[in-house]
DNA sequence: CAAGTTTTTTTCCAATGTGGACCAAAAGTC
DNA sequence: GACTTTTGGTCCACATTGGAAAAAAACTTG
């Protein structure tokens, strides 16, 4: 009776028949309508019947699929975060044999192109950063902190190795993450402002090579070529 | 009988008398709160009530005062932009008789000090920037613009010189801006995400000793240290 | 196909937020 | 003391808000 109970949302109870393809479908276009809603106009400035119109889905469908507007940005904020992650994920265990600035750079381009398919991932932050509130606390702890400490790591071994500018690592990181998100962030204004067009995809090369060659100036030492692997 | 036909806000009649302290007062108070509320929810996401509010004030005084919400708006941009460029040009004119880099790495200075008095800055440009929209144009044109095309040509200067990393100016020049004012707009995530704290002077000093460390890396050539004023 | 379940449609509501108009009172200016 | 600027208080017509409820339709499963 409720989809909110499905496993596709809340674990609650098992549902009694499998959850219908249709209503997958809504599900996505809610959620894809809810991602762009919320970036654009963030959590207090966005209606849910907004929402609805966007996905071209009666608005009653958001309390039935998602029970109200904060579960619906919850969910909208999985969607996009764990894609995120799972495309990061990707690229590291694709690049597990690279020695680390190959890996590091393979990750930094991964992240510009998720960026660029998605610029709500950066929008949505700053819209929740911009005041203390629980949705930033829930995205923290949630999605950002486990990417985080990761990419510190990380980083901190290419200071070591003196690949990526001294200083604090967590400084570094959010500057590479900022320079990347943003960009794609403002592509509107960029193109009117600054006469860069971010829907080239020449562009992304560009970004993601300057991002580079900015952070990780260094070359990989060669006793370190090969070996260290962890 | 209308303040908004004077000299502060429009110049079209000249007023009979001069306007009053209290006048100027609330004023100020409305445009504090106005920065302050457009920054956090977006033109859409806020009323003109919560603004009044916030700023203490009978909400009929915005009408008064600025005419409308969009008024408001551009007189709240104008506010924060002016303040910023006065800020910025104040820096090139103290380091007018330094070499290119001191004056890059002064107006960067500059920079993440008033974004760090004011957020508003880079989130109210995220904001606008979400989508095509006349208050986006109308920030390029008017504000940024000016801005952007004496940086250009300051970075591409230090570039020939061989500080500035090379790479399409325009694009070096987005990364610094977003750098140093995304960090800044990014605050409360900061702190609980990269245990980063924007609030001790020290972190100031180290995020513009970064950005500078970072995109300008190379040192002056001998030949250049001396003359090149212009 | 028929019973039962999931999903969608349609209609409604009560609350409150919306930008803005209006005028009388108060405070300031000349 | 005459006049102007500024503010306080009130009101409005209306749109939007998130959400509830019930009936209709679509689908699944036996």
């Amino acid at each position: 009776m409720d989809a909110v109970h499905d496993d596709q949302t809340l674990h609650n109870e098992p549902p009694a028949r499998k959850q219908q393809q249709r209503s997958i479908v809504t599900q996505k276009k809610l959620l894809d309508a809810a991602v762009e809603a919320f970036s654009e106009n963030g959590f207090k400035g966005t209606s849910t019947r907004d929402i609805a119109e966007r996905a071209g889905v009666h608005h009653p469908l958001i309390t039935y699929h998602f029970k109200n507007k904060d579960k619906l940005w919850r969910a909208a904020a999985d969607y996009v975060f764990d894609a995120c992650t799972r495309s990061l994920t990707n690229s590291l265990e694709k690049h597990a044999d690279k020695n680390p600035k190959e890996r590091m750079s393979a990750l930094i381009r991964a992240y510009v192109d998720y960026a660029r398919s998605q610029p709500a991932l950066h929008k949505v932050l700053v819209q929740e950063a911009s005041y203390p509130n629980p949705r930033l606390d829930w995205l923290i702890e949630n999605h950002l902190q486990p990417i985080f400490e990761v990419t510190f790591g990380m980083l901190a071994k290419l200071q070591e190795l003196g690949v990526a500018v001294p200083g604090n690592p967590a400084l570094l990181f959010n500057m590479i993450r900022l320079s990347s998100g943003g960009l794609l962030a403002l592509g509107n204004e960029l193109k009117a402002s600054s006469n860069i067009d971010i829907d080239d995809p020449d562009t992304l090369d560009e970004i993601s090579d300057m991002i580079v060659r900015v952070f990780l100036p260094g070359d990989m030492p060669e006793s370190a070529e090969q070996e260290h692997p962890s």
